[in-house]
RNA sequence: GGACCAGUAGUUCAGUGGAUAGAAUGGCUGCCUGCGGAGCAGUUGGUCGUCGGUUCGAAUCCGAUCUGGUCCGCCA
């Protein structure tokens, strides 16, 4: 907890125990448990143990000394603690005063100096965005609208993953389709998430036939190469039980089969057409698919052969726009987009294994090259800095083919990654899966001898969102994506909207508004160390702590101030000489409002200094509670007396400036009428 | 086997050394001639995974331990 008029008392009461006691102290703040206690309290207990005293002792001798406020009205002892009672009218004015002069309230400029990036969302062109990338996103985002507000300068980035394997079967099937001239059934990224879910399968389901020749168990079977039917699964179940295949393999086999086995149907039930369609496609033209992958793969990597370049780039390009159409709806926006392929083009990639090799951190281990994770974090001091003290385990970056795996291309890119926005610090937003490979990435760098870049770059990590009772997978087609949640949302709400009487076009602005905010505040407000289960339910709920309730909050807020324009009452004058008013603070809820408006501009610090922008949606669930209580037991323009009347609508308009302040950090759009 | 993260009300979560652990949700009950009921109020519900330790004081810090998730040699 913080705040600026609580931290002041702190400061007087730390300068009075330097100057009595000679004592140089952290002193701490905080609430009484109840109102009767007092609205600030300070424990005594440490400050007597140190001075050999008793906490009355202290206490006595503070309020002697504490040139009492004007802000403070009551000063208490009791059971160790210092209570202190506050002058609520002139703990108002200041406060109230304070956030009219602001253009932003909580705005500043403590992160002036900085020079942000933030990559973030950086999804496989594979298929489309789910809720499980797109907390990645939504954290990115909001921190960097945290750093924005506080004046860094934040630059965005996507970084392309078009270098994997798994997206040769997609091009395949991809350009299959557009010969036969097929159109998208659906949004283009979806639609790329069927076709690789399908043509993977087959490729898959070829592999895995391959894998069982070769350990000689065979059957008879009428069925085609890319086809697996429970017949023949079940035929091969039974000779394999039967070979004198090892038991662990038997194992994988076993369970690979069944998954194939259910991947298979379940996509065929799903997607009848297109998976009958894709099937035909590829067992006509394709006679060897796993081979002609490989072939894409190693020519695209190669980045000579200017057909396959060009199909792999349009097809990436193609799922990273239905990927930007997604995130706009949420008000995120990525400033560039780096392509993996670029980076292995450039060549980088050689010299930082020749350099690795000489200053000899990687190591051959039977064929493969890892990289000395530990020896590096050890000899140059890495362990030291950052306080570990577990031993690291190596991570393959070479594979026995001698092909590079990704994190080299990592290195090479974060080698340069900060020079494009000639960064101070760099924050990546990724998953917790990728936690060695991030740590793998800073190794290489400080190995290499740019400790001054690892030192700047942070994995922000944030833990995986599953659904409720099973996962998500992307080579199965099994996920929720932010689109149909944003889709289930607005039907909701459009019928909501019918029974009011709301132009077409105001409406349709309404709902876009209310389901985009309902989306994003749903996986915002989650802490980003915890894993969830993925609720649709609740995920689509318009009430209690979600974003619609805040955008009702502000609607109704900037209500009041409308309805006070009808009744011809000047705010604008009442703004501009409250310099002179008497600030009343008569009833518990307008306190409570108060206290949350003064809180904020600290809230903002510290969510940022924590990496905490889950904490920003928090707060202001508890403004708009708070608000809402407000609301129901303070009448604003029927108040008893004009210096009520005055405060209270003043009270609303600072609430108005919250909110906006929030919203504008979390990325979500006000509105005046809902 | 090692590492990281999580474990708080029936359920979903907030609470990163202070007094009596907070919301929401489920169940039950009230408030629309009122500044918008997408709201508010009441009621019910907790050995903060377990055991120790540090401390005047622990959900919070330390150590063990249990449970779940993830990562640790050829996918990204």
């Amino acid at each position: 907890m913080s705040s600026r008029i609580y931290d002041s008392i702190k400061d007087k009461i730390k300068e009075i125990l330097k100057e009595h006691y000679n004592l140089d102290t952290e002193v701490v703040w905080n609430k009484p448990p109840s109102p009767k206690m007092g609205d600030i309290s300070f424990p005594l207990f440490n400050i007597a143990k140190i001075q050999k005293s008793t906490p009355d002792e202290i206490g006595k001798r503070i309020i002697e000394k504490l040139s009492v406020p004007k802000y403070i009205n009551k000063l208490e002892l009791k059971d160790g603690f210092l209570n202190i009672f506050l002058e609520k009218n002139s703990f108002a004015k200041k406060t109230l005063l304070e956030t009219i002069k602001q253009p932003n309230y909580g705005q500043n400029t403590s992160k002036a100096s900085e020079r942000i990036i933030i990559e973030h969302t950086s999804s496989n062109p594979v298929g489309p965005l789910h809720i499980g990338n797109v907390r990645g996103s939504v954290l990115g985002d909001v921190l960097g609208r945290l750093y924005k507000f506080q004046g860094a300068a934040v630059n965005v980035r996507y970084y392309i993953n078009d270098l994997g394997r798994q997206i040769a079967p997609l091009i395949i099937g991809y350009n299959l389709l557009m010969e036969e001239k097929v159109k998208p059934d659906s949004k283009i990224d979806l639609w790329i998430g069927k076709i690789y879910a399908i043509v993977n399968t087959f490729l898959e389901i070829q592999q895995l036939k391959y894998q069982l020749k070769v350990l000689n168990i065979k059957i008879k079977t009428e069925s085609k190469l890319y086809e697996l039917n429970p017949e023949d699964v079940k035929k091969y179940l039974s000779h394999l039980e039967n070979s004198k295949t090892e038991q662990q393999e038997k194992d994988n086999l076993t369970k690979w089969l069944q998954k194939l086995e259910r991947v298979s149907t379940s996509l065929q039930k799903r997607l009848p057409k297109l998976y009958s369609l894709l099937f035909n496609l590829v067992e006509d033209n394709i006679e060897d698919l796993n081979k002609l992958t490989i072939e894409y793969v190693i020519k695209y990597q190669e980045g000579k052969d200017e057909e396959i370049v060009s199909s792999f780039r349009e097809v990436s390009r193609e799922a990273i726009s239905g990927h930007v159409t997604t995130l706009n709806l949420f008000n995120i926006f990525h400033d560039d987009f780096d392509w993996e392929s670029d980076v292995a083009w450039s060549g980088e990639v050689t010299h930082i294994l020749k350099e690795l090799e000489q200053n000899s951190v990687l190591r051959h281990d039977g064929h493969a090259r890892l990289l000395a994770n530990d020896k590096i974090a050890t000899n140059f001091g890495f362990k030291e800095k950052y306080n570990i003290k577990y031993e690291i385990p190596d991570l393959i970056i070479v594979n026995s083919e001698g092909i590079t795996l990704y994190p080299c291309r990592d290195i090479a890119y974060h080698l340069h990654k900060l020079d494009k926005f000639d960064a101070t610090f760099c924050y990546n937003v990724i998953s917790k899966q990728q936690q060695l490979a991030q740590l793998t990435v800073r190794l290489a760098l400080y190995a290499l001898g740019n400790q001054d870049i690892a030192d700047r770059i942070s994995h922000f990590d944030y833990e995986y969102v599953s659904l409720v009772g099973r996962k998500m997978a992307g080579r199965e087609f099994e996920y929720v994506t932010p689109d149909e949640l944003y889709d289930a949302v607005k039907t909701e709400v459009d019928l909501l909207l019918k029974e009011r009487n709301y132009t077409e076009e105001e409406s349709q602005e309404i709902s876009r508004k209310v389901s985009a905010s309902s989306v994003k505040y749903y996986i915002l407000k989650m802490d980003p160390q915890k894993a969830v289960a993925f609720d649709v339910k609740k995920a689509v709920s318009l009430n209690e702590n979600t974003g619609p309730f805040l955008q009702y909050s502000y609607a109704r807020a900037l209500n009041i101030l409308k309805k006070a324009k009808e009744e011809k009452i000047d705010f604008q004058t009442i703004l501009d000489s409250a310099q002179d008013l008497k600030f009343e603070i008569e009833k518990k809820e307008e306190w409570d409002l108060l206290q949350l408006i003064e809180e904020l501009p600290s809230i903002i610090v510290k969510a940022v200094d924590s990496l905490r922008p889950d904490s920003i949606a928090n707060f202001s669930y508890s403004l708009a509670s708070t608000f809402h209580k407000f609301y129901d037991v303070c009448s604003v323009l029927k108040a008893e007396t004009e210096e009520l009347k005055a405060t209270r609508m003043i009270l609303v308009y600072s609430t108005i400036k919250c909110l906006e302040s929030l919203f504008e950090i979390m990325g979500i759009d006000t509105l005046e009428r809902m």
